[in-house]
DNA sequence: ACACCGTACCTGTATAGACAAGTCACTTTC
DNA sequence: GAAAGTGACTTGTCTATACAGGTACGGTGT
C-alpha cells in the first residue's frame, strides 16, 4: 500500500502522516503526531516537519491550532448545488436516451502540464480515458479524464456502460473538495469532431480536479457544445 | 492607499510584492525581486522571503521556475459562480482599475420574450441599460439589464460612474435571491463589439435573474470574452 | 558554425537554533 | 475554594547557513 518514497523530506514527512490518515490509523478529530514528534520518529528539522503539517493543513487534510496541537480535519462527502451532476443521470432526467462511447482508455505518463495540474512528478503514471457522452443520439459532452491511480485504482478496468467515471471515483475515493472552472472556448478539432459542432459554435468548457486524502484524485475536462448546454444555480443569499 | 503593516515579516513580504501587482508597477508576466532582492531591499532572510514568494505562488498570484526566477501569473478574472458579486469589486480586487461606459440608459416596453423572462405582460415599462465595464482599459463584461421600476424605482436617474446596478440595486431592492444561467455563445455583432473581441472568439454569457419581494427585480445578460473570463469555484464540504 | 564548459544567478530544500505566544494542568497562595 | 502563578508542551515565526539542481549567457576551443 504504501507508496514509492519522494525524494523530499517534507514530502516524506507528509506521507508518513497521510497514509495513516487514509488508512484509518488516524481518524477525524484526532491528534496527530506533534512537530517534535516528527523530529524524533522521522529524524527530519522542526522546520521541515513544520513544512510538512502547515501544508497538509492549508490542504485541509488537517487543523491546526496554536498551543495544542494538530488534528485530523473532518471530512464530509458533499452535495452542492453547482455540482456536476452524472451526467447520465441528467440525460435521463430529462427524460431521453443516454449512451456512452469510450473513445480511449489507457494508462499514459504525466506531460509537465498534466503533473501539474495533478502535483505530481513529470512521467508519473496516469489512467486516461476519453469517452463521449450521447442525449438520445446526439454528443452532449466529451469527457477527456485523468485519474490518480495510486488515489483511485482500478479505474481503467471499470465497465463505463454501466457506470460513468463519477459514480466510480465517488465509490473508490470519497470526495474531499473539488474545483471547478468554467470557461467558453472554441475547443480543437479533435474535441470538436468528437462533439459533431460546428466550426463557429463556442463551447462550455468546465475543468475540474477532485481531491481525495488530501490529494488530487482527478483531472477532467468536460466540453459541451454551447447551443445545448448550460449551466444552472439558484442562489439564497445568506 | 496601503494597508496596515501586518505583524509577521512574511506578511510585510507579501504585501510588499502584491501591493505593487496590485498597483500595476508590476504587470502580468514581469519579473518580480528575486529572494535575494527582497533579503537586501526588506532586510529580511531569504527563508522568509522564499516563504512570502511561494505562498504568493501557491495562490497563483506568482509564477516560479527554478533557475529563471519568479514572475506575474497571467490572471484571468475569477468569479464565484454561486455569489451575486459586483464586477467593480472582483475587478479592484485583482488590484486594476475599473471603469464603465454608459451605452445606453432608458425606458423600453417589454418585448414578449422580456415579459416572460420578468412574468409581466408585454408593453409593460422596463427600465433599460447597456453598459461596458473596463478592467485596466479592455473591456471585461457587457451588461445589457432591464429592471422593473415598480420594484426597483429610480434605476434611469442612477450615476453609474460611482454605484454599480448591482450596487443600487441591493439598496434599492433587497435581495431575495438569484437564478444564474451560463452559456458558451457567440454573441451578436452589436455585444461583440462592445466587448472589443474577435469573431473568432467565444463568449460567456451569464443570465442573470434577481428576485426582490417575491417579484423579479432585474434581468441581466452579462457577456465576457472567453479569453479573459472564467468562473471558477471551491467546493468544500460541509 | 557549433559543441562544450564555466560562471553567475535563481529557486528548492534542509538544518540548528532561537524567541514568542497560546493552552493546559498542576501548584501555590490568599 | 478561588485566584494567581508556574512549567511543560504546543504551534508560529525568524534567522543564518548550506548544498543541490535548474537555467541563461558568454567565452573558448574545435
Amino acid at each position: 500500500m504504501s507508496l514509492p518514497q519522494p525524494s523530499a523530506r517534507y514530502l516524506q514527512v507528509k506521507h508518513f502522516v497521510l497514509d495513516q490518515v487514509a488508512a484509518g490509523t488516524l481518524r477525524a478529530g484526532e491528534r496527530v503526531p506533534s512537530e517534535n514528534d516528527l523530529v524524533r520518529a522521522l529524524r527530519v528539522s522542526r522546520m521541515t516537519a513544520n513544512r510538512a503539517l502547515k501544508e497538509l493543513a492549508a490542504d485541509g487534510v488537517l487543523v491546526r491550532v496554536a498551543g495544542v496541537g494538530t488534528f485530523v480535519a473532518e471530512q464530509r462527502v458533499h452535495a452542492h448545488p453547482l455540482e456536476v451532476r452524472n451526467i447520465a443521470d441528467e440525460i435521463r432526467a430529462r427524460g431521453h436516451e443516454y449512451r456512452v462511447r469510450v473513445v480511449a482508455l489507457e494508462s499514459v505518463p504525466a506531460t509537465r502540464e498534466l503533473a501539474e495540474r495533478f502535483d505530481l512528478k513529470p512521467g508519473t503514471a496516469l489512467d486516461y480515458s476519453l469517452l463521449t457522452h450521447y442525449e438520445g443520439g446526439l454528443p452532449l459532452q466529451v469527457e477527456e479524464r485523468y485519474v490518480n491511480p495510486q488515489v483511485a485504482p482500478g479505474y481503467l478496468r471499470c465497465d463505463f456502460s454501466h457506470t460513468t467515471p463519477h459514480e466510480f471515483l465517488i465509490k473508490v475515493a470519497p470526495l474531499q473538495r473539488a474545483e471547478h472552472t468554467v470557461r467558453a472556448v472554441m475547443p480543437e478539432w479533435r474535441i470538436r469532431r468528437l462533439l459533431k459542432c460546428e466550426s463557429s459554435e463556442a463551447c462550455l468548457l468546465i475543468m475540474r480536479r477532485t481531491f481525495s486524502k488530501g490529494r488530487v484524485a482527478s483531472v477532467a475536462d468536460l466540453y459541451h457544445p454551447g447551443s445545448r448546454y448550460e449551466l444552472a444555480a439558484n442562489i439564497q443569499p445568506r
